[in-house]
DNA sequence: TTGTAAGCGTTATCAA
DNA sequence: TTGATAACGCTTACAA
C-alpha cells in the first residue's frame, strides 16, 4: 500500500507538504503540487478512508438501515436519498440486521437513517445520547439529535376510509400491520376516529403483519364470516394483495362483493386484477428530503420535524356495494359455497 | 468520545491491558479482565472502527454492488449474502453508483460483490491488480482476485428457447438487454445456438434495455409487422411485463396470438395476466454463493468459479400457435385493428 | 511556501 | 501477567 510518506520520500519533500498538495491547499506552489500529484498518480496512490475518518472524525458516509432488503418501497426510497447524499459530498450505504447497528456508535458513518422497527428506540435514543445524529422514518422520538420525517399516515387512513364510506360501504374490515409497527398504529386510530365519527358505519379489526401472508390469513377470516357485501381497509398494498390472492380462490369477486383498498401504491398494485386503489405518496421524495434533514442535523443546522403527504389512487378494487345485486352472493352454488 | 485510554486512566492500568481485556486475550487475569470491562460498560465504551481499521488492515466488511436500488431481483440475492456475512462475521453493506467505487481502493470494505454492469472491467482489474478481492456476478474476468458466480445463462435461455419451438413456434422474436449486459450477450449466444440448429425457425432480434420501457418498444415493433401467431422472449422478465402491458392495449392477447416468456421469474411475474412464464434460479443462494467465494478468497483458500443452475417456469404465457384459430386474427375487427 | 511534529484510537511487539 | 512504546496513514497547528 503506497501512502503519502511514500510519495513525500519521492518527491523529496514532506508529508505534510505531500497532504496539503492531495488536498487542494493552495499554500503550495502550482510547480510542486503537479509534481505530486504526478507522482501520486504514477505510484496509484489511494488515500486510506481508515486514517482519514480516525484523524478528521467524520467519514463523509451515511448509512440507511432497512428491516429487510426486499420490499417494493425501497428502490425509489433509496435512490432520493443517494441523490441528496451525493450532492453534499456523502455516500450512502444500506444496512439491515442488528449486527450492522454497530456502524453508527462506531462512528463508520456520520449519521444514519432508520426504516426498521426492529431497531429499538432505546437503543436509538442511547445513541443520540452520545452525539450521534438520526433521522428516523417510522416512528415519533423526541431528541436534539434525531430528525423525523414521516409520512401523514392520518391523512392517509382518513382518505382510504372516507373513499369506502363514500361508496356506500357500512361494513369495513380494517387489516392492521404487526403490534410494534408505527404506522399501524397511526393508520388505525385515524380509521377509528372516522368509523367513530360515522355512526352507521360498522368496522371490524384484524391483527395484520404487513405480509403477504397476513391479508391472506384475512381473508380466510372475512370469507367464513361473509354475508353481506363489504370492504376491507389493508393497511398496507402487500396485505392487501395477499388478500386479493386468497379471495380470487373463492367465489367473492374484488370490486363487486368485496372491495379492497391498500396503502403505499407499490408497483404490483398496478397488476393486481382488479387494480388496487391506494394511498401514494413520493417514496423518492420521502428518501430525499430523511437525507436533507440528517445532512442539515450533522451541519448543525436547526431542523423541523417533516411530513409527507399523500394522496388517494383510485381504483377498480372498489366500486360501492351498490354496485352488486341483491340476490347475486346468494346465488352462489351450494356446493362451492363451502369457503363461507 | 471515550477511548482505551480512559478506560486505562480510571481503571489504573495501561492501555495495552485494556486492549487485551477487551479483545478476549487471555494474557490477562479474570479478576482485572472483569474490572476493565465493567469500567468499560459504566464509561459507554465503544471501539472507533477507523482505529481498529487502520491498524489492523482490515474492516471485516463486504460491500455489494448494484446498479441501482430497486428490481425485483434484489431482495432474495442480498438476504443471502447477509446470512453468509453474518455466520463469518463480517458486515454486509449495499452500494451503488460510481462516487461509492473508493470504498474499495480505499479500504473501507474487505472484499466486493459486482453486480452492475456499469462498473468497468478495467477498473475492477485495476483494483484486482493492487490486491483487492472482488467477486463478479455480471461478467467474465479472469483475474487471481477475482472469482466469478455466474448464472448459467446458456442453459437458461435454451430452455426458454426449445420450450417455445415444442410448444410448435416457428417465428420467435427475441428482446435483448442493454449493449453491454453479459447477461444479455450470453442469453442470446444460446438462442443463436438453438435457432440455428433449427432450420424452419426463424428468429428477430430486437434491441430491449432490460427495462419495462423496452419491453414496451418491442411490443410496439412486433405489432406493427404482426400477421400471424409468433412467440417472444424477452431476456428478462422486466421487459417481458413490459410488453404484456403493451399487447393488452392492443388486440393481440398474450398466450394467444402472442405467446411471451421471459427470465428472472421475478415475483411480479405471477401476477401478470395471463402468468408469465420465465426461467428461475435461487436468488438467494447465488447471494450466498457469492459471499462464501469472496470470503474464501480473502482468506486466501482457492476457489473455483461458480455457476447458477436455472430452471423452466411454465405460464399461461405460452400455449403454442396451435392453441389459436387460424381466422381468429383476421376476425379482428377493422376499425380496431388499426394498430398493426 | 515548506517542514516538523503531535495526535486521532487502536493493536501488537518487546521488556519488565 | 502487565506496561511502554512504536506503528497504522492521515491532518493540521506551528515553526522555519
Amino acid at each position: 500500500m503506497v501512502s503519502i510518506k511514500d510519495i513525500a520520500k519521492k518527491a523529496g519533500v514532506s508529508i505534510s507538504t505531500v497532504s496539503y498538495a492531495l488536498n487542494g491547499n493552495n499554500k503550495v506552489t502550482d510547480e510542486t503540487r503537479s509534481k505530486i500529484l504526478a507522482i501520486a498518480k504514477e505510484m496509484n496512490y489511494v488515500p486510506n478512508a481508515a486514517a482519514r475518518t480516525l484523524k478528521k472524525r467524520e467519514s463523509r458516509i451515511l448509512g440507511v438501515f432497512l428491516t429487510d432488503f426486499s420490499g417494493d418501497v425501497y428502490g425509489d426510497l433509496l435512490s432520493g436519498m443517494k441523490a441528496v447524499c451525493n450532492t453534499h459530498g456523502y455516500d450512502l450505504i444500506v444496512c439491515s440486521g442488528k449486527q450492522s447497528h454497530r456502524m453508527l456508535p462506531e462512528r463508520m458513518i456520520d449519521g444514519a437513517i432508520i426504516l426498521d422497527h426492529t431497531f429499538a428506540s432505546e437503543e436509538l435514543i442511547q445513541y443520540a445520547d452520545w452525539g450521534h445524529k438520526i433521522v428516523v422514518l417510522d416512528r415519533e422520538l423526541k431528541h436534539p439529535n434525531i430528525n423525523q420525517v414521516l409520512l401523514d399516515n392520518k391523512a392517509g387512513a382518513t382518505l382510504a376510509m372516507e373513499y369506502l364510506i363514500e361508496h356506500g360501504h357500512k361494513k369495513i374490515y380494517v387489516v392492521t400491520g404487526p403490534e410494534g409497527s408505527f404506522d399501524s398504529v397511526q393508520r388505525l386510530k385515524a380509521v377509528r376516529q372516522v368509523a367513530e365519527r360515522e355512526a352507521d358505519v360498522e368496522w371490524i379489526e384484524i391483527t395484520g403483519d404487513f405480509e403477504k401472508s397476513g391479508g391472506e390469513q384475512a381473508a380466510e377470516q372475512i370469507l367464513e364470516t361473509y354475508n353481506e357485501p363489504a370492504a376491507v381497509f389493508c393497511l398496507n398494498d402487500e396485505m392487501a394483495i395477499g388478500l386479493c390472492d386468497r379471495l380470487a380462490q373463492s367465489e367473492l369477486q374484488v370490486g363487486q362483493h368485496i372491495d379492497v383498498i391498500g396503502f403505499d401504491h407499490i408497483e404490483l398494485s398496478n397488476y393486481v386484477q382488479p387494480k388496487l386503489a391506494s394511498i401514494d405518496y413520493s417514496k423518492r421524495k420521502w428518501g430525499a428530503l430523511a437525507a436533507e434533514q440528517l445532512i442539515k442535523i450533522i451541519a448543525g443546522e436547526p431542523v423541523d420535524h417533516e411530513r409527507i403527504y399523500v394522496t388517494l389512487i383510485e381504483g377498480e378494487s372498489v366500486t360501492g356495494p351498490n354496485q352488486v345485486d341483491a340476490d347475486d352472493v346468494k346465488s352462489v352454488p351450494q356446493e362451492r359455497a363451502v369457503n363461507y
